[in-house]
DNA sequence: ACACTTGTTATACGATCGTCCAACAAGCAA
DNA sequence: TTGCTTGTTGGACGATCGTATAACAAGTGT
């Protein structure tokens, strides 16, 4: 009844680096969150999608849940890659260096609605699970510890630091998930200008508290 | 073998007006997702929570997508009528209004963790089903455009006032999801004071524009 | 009192879920 | 070659999923 194995055509059993497994793993999950969203994400379809018995899952992550968070950062590093080649290109003019690190996050590969089903799904998980929790807090902090040091340089006074940071960071969230969440309501390109003249106002006035 | 009807202690079966039923799954749909998270959110655990049986839920419901959807309806509903009490009681002053309007939102009831399960759950469904899409897109333009009719009255510029409605919507997206993800970064107050310190800004600035 | 409508229950069904595990394949040491 | 370690497979397992449906309970009109 059982096929013979010698008519198997197909080579069912490649070896790989655990590094390199666990990576494609990742990937893989990524693409399953940004085609099929945070419900259809299984540990079987991740597995069909990396070409893989769905057993490996649980051999290289505890579970479903690790899995996502991994990939979440995973993206989290991409993004921060970006913004730091965004920064790179910028030169030494310190508010060209804010213009560019705040405006980064809305060109790809940032602004993404296939990232986003990443970041819903990892969202999903910071109340229930507190090591995610620090995982997402660590993540902000980093973000808005790198964002002070912009401002720093463009002349925000410290004493307003810290909140000029916080209204920033959540400027350009809520410019990034509106934007891929609903691509229709405004451009990019309003978004870049939009964080602009924020950042025009927050500078000016917080420079004359000096 | 099948138990008697006599024997029944418990009053299984009590006939409810159609709209109490349909508000009673709406409410234990929302505590559902408070509780066990998008990820543990079924049909089954809202008929429980409900005091309901299971088949009951598809009788009011196409799916489990349309009864988030008109969760999240009307919990945008109550957030709607608190922002607008808010309104009222914050006098005639134009300057008043818009504070009581923005700060509105990192209070309670609208700031809250048990909130964003819903936000998620629904966030998660609008890329693939075009309909929700909608349901977000009109949601989020009814919320700004409150906000620009409020800043209109504060002296905004006309031309500007598209931009700098956009602008306070994210900003207070951004705090409102951080404060309700991670409660510990920031606090409500500090939120607030965030954001009138960025109207401010904001409109001393479009003011200049005329 | 009777049939009729309709909200509701309880259960059954097939599909899919996450997890587990024995068998297997490849590389490595001896 | 032989034995051992380990990445990998593929299927089995029980649980849970969403949905469909027949039986039932309470009104309602006649």
């Amino acid at each position: 009844m059982s096929i013979p194995a010698s008519t198997r055509a197909e080579r069912a059993f490649t070896r790989a680096e655990p590094d390199a497994r666990r990576q494609s793993l990742i990937e893989a999950c990524a693409q399953v969150l940004a085609h099929n969203g945070a419900a259809g994400t299984s540990v079987r379809a991740i597995a069909l999608e990396a070409g893989v018995s769905p057993g490996l899952v649980g051999h290289y992550f505890a579970g479903i849940d690790a899995l996502v968070a991994a990939t979440y950062g995973q993206v989290e590093a991409q993004v921060s890659a970006a913004l730091d080649s965004a920064l790179a290109q910028a030169g030494t003019d310190p508010r060209a260096r804010l213009d560019a690190y705040v405006t980064a996050s809305f060109a790809p590969p940032i602004a993404s609605g296939e990232l986003l089903a990443t970041w819903i799904a990892f969202w999903s998980l910071v109340r229930s699970r507190p090591d995610i929790a620090r995982q997402h807090d660590e993540q902000y902090a980093r973000f808005r510890a790198r964002l002070e040091a912009l401002l720093a340089a463009c002349g925000v006074a410290p004493a307003r630091l810290r909140h000029t940071a916080i209204a920033v960071t959540a400027l350009v969230d809520g410019l990034w998930l509106e934007l891929s969440l609903s691509p229709g309501a405004f451009s990019a390109a309003e978004a870049c200008a939009i964080a602009r003249a924020q950042l025009d106002a927050l500078i000016s006035t917080s420079r004359s508290a000096y």
